[in-house]
DNA sequence: TCTGGGGTCCTTGTGCGA
DNA sequence: TCTGTCGCACAAGGACCC
């Protein structure tokens, strides 16, 4: 099917009905492994870290039968469903069946906003004359995916962006004790019907609203999006601040007037790893400190901008305890070398002997990069070839083939690549100490 | 039970110049 | 000259999202 020819340009004003769909791949993750791997189907299937420190990153309906879900500790994962199969999850693959995902997205509206791998909110506002209202466009897209790709998919339809989402995580399948509940595969909030889809609803399911906030507003007895709805204005703001308040009030009743943004520039680039050993020696700490500069370096090229501030955070292995050291230059960065000078001398300030459990370095205030030649690579090679060189090697030959000496160990570079080490560290990473 | 990685956005505190 | 304050930029931390 060729592309949707429609008018991507808002119409003004705000009586405008909007028709959004908000698109979500059912178990993404797990469902793309069950299509390679058909033996599992019908099992407890996880995708995530299987080493001490992982966390699940999906799990099958199978799987959530017995309290296995996204984000839990893999240790436990393990411990309350003891015969499923764990898989160590393949980023490179799922991003690949992604951009499938999205192709198919794309037919429908060039408004298309991806979340993540997985979701995606469309504006179809200016689609419904020629392929249908927001249900037809959402069977069809969940038929093109079905069909084309074996992978189930969740829509819901709604006049905003907020709503949408809400309504796709009612649509999606449930997993109960005995058996798997289908779900309704779509479902639409027509206008007007707003507030009685809402009403019911955990004040959790509203966007914004984590664990500290959750905790907040049950200290005042505000448990459903009605009493949200119903709570005094002030007595909200007193709760939660200006900003906040103002915020969930509007969603509570139904309100939410973010365009469907189909492309966003990045504001940050960055890599953390959580070791499966703690880091206790300078020496240690600063060899990850290269690494990850050298990988955050090299997205940075890739990307064509380079970073003004470069933040690093530690977590330290005791009490979960994380700190961020930041730094800004002058100009924008985009050198390893250059990084390791600038973020080196804080992270030698830190007593590394407690044990760190993580270490990150990330990038922001991202722009263009203009290179100068300092004395030293006036003496010296062109001032960037050899990072040209690099990442040419590492396009023909993969991440592994060239990086930092002090990032080779038994005769293997070390590299960071992204999404490598999504859900935590192997069950092999043993840590540098002694080696 | 013990918590990943890649992000975005917000709040608060502080330093600085006008 | 001293003091207050306003706005801004930056740093650090926190909450949240998938």
């Amino acid at each position: 099917m060729p592309n949707a020819v429609v008018d991507p340009s808002p119409s003004p004003g705000p009586a405008r009905q909007r028709t959004i769909l908000h698109a979500d791949m059912d178990a993404f993750f797990v469902s793309v492994e069950l299509r390679r791997r058909p033996e599992l189907v019908g099992q407890p299937v996880v995708v995530g870290g299987a080493g001490n420190r992982g966390v699940v990153a999906a799990a099958s309906y199978d799987a959530r039968r017995f309290g296995v879900h996204s984000a839990l500790p893999s240790s436990i994962a393990k411990r309350r469903c003891p015969h499923a199969v764990f898989l160590p999850g393949d980023h490179r693959h799922y991003g690949e069946v992604s951009a499938q995902v999205m192709e198919i997205f794309g037919r429908y509206t060039p408004l298309v906003e991806p979340l993540s791998l997985d979701e995606a909110f469309l504006d179809v506002s200016g689609a419904r004359r020629v392929f249908g209202g927001g249900r037809q466009i959402a069977r069809r897209i969940r038929n093109d995916i079905s069909a084309e790709l074996g992978l189930g998919c969740s829509v819901g339809v709604a006049p905003n962006k907020s709503l949408a989402k809400l309504a796709s995580v009612e649509a999606k399948p449930h997993a109960l004790h005995d058996r798997i509940d289908p779900g309704a595969g779509v479902i639409v909030i027509e206008p007007g019907a707003e507030r009685a889809f809402l009403d019911p609803l955990p004040v959790s399911r509203l966007w914004g609203v984590g664990p500290k906030t959750l905790a907040k507003l049950d200290r005042i007895a505000v448990r459903t999006v009605a009493d949200l709805r119903r709570l005094d204005a002030a007595v909200l703001t007193g709760v939660l601040g200006a900003n906040q308040a103002t915020q969930i009030r509007a969603l509570a009743m139904g309100r939410d007037d973010r365009d469907v943004e189909p492309e966003r520039d990045a504001k940050s680039i960055g890599h953390e790893e959580t070791y499966g050993t703690d880091r206790r020696t300078p020496a240690e700490a600063h060899t990850e400190l290269v690494r990850l500069a050298d990988a955050v370096a090299g997205r940075l090229r890739r990307a064509g901008v380079g970073a003004r501030t470069l933040t690093m955070k530690v977590r330290f292995a005791e009490g979960f305890h994380t700190i961020t050291r930041s730094t800004t230059a002058t100009e924008a960065i985009d050198q390893a070398a250059t990084i390791v000078d600038l973020l080196g001398p804080i992270l030698d300030g830190i007593d590394p002997s407690p044990g760190i459990r993580l270490l990150g370095v990330s990038g922001s205030n991202l722009g263009a990069v203009h290179h100068q030649l300092s004395f030293d690579e006036l003496a010296g090679p062109e001032h960037g070839a050899r990072e040209a060189a690099i990442d040419e090697i590492r396009r023909r030959f993969g991440m592994g083939a060239i990086g930092p000496a002090s990032a080779v160990r038994d005769g293997e570079v070390r590299n960071v690549e992204r999404g490598q080490q999504q859900w935590g560290p192997g069950a092999d990473d043993l840590g540098q100490g002694g080696n």
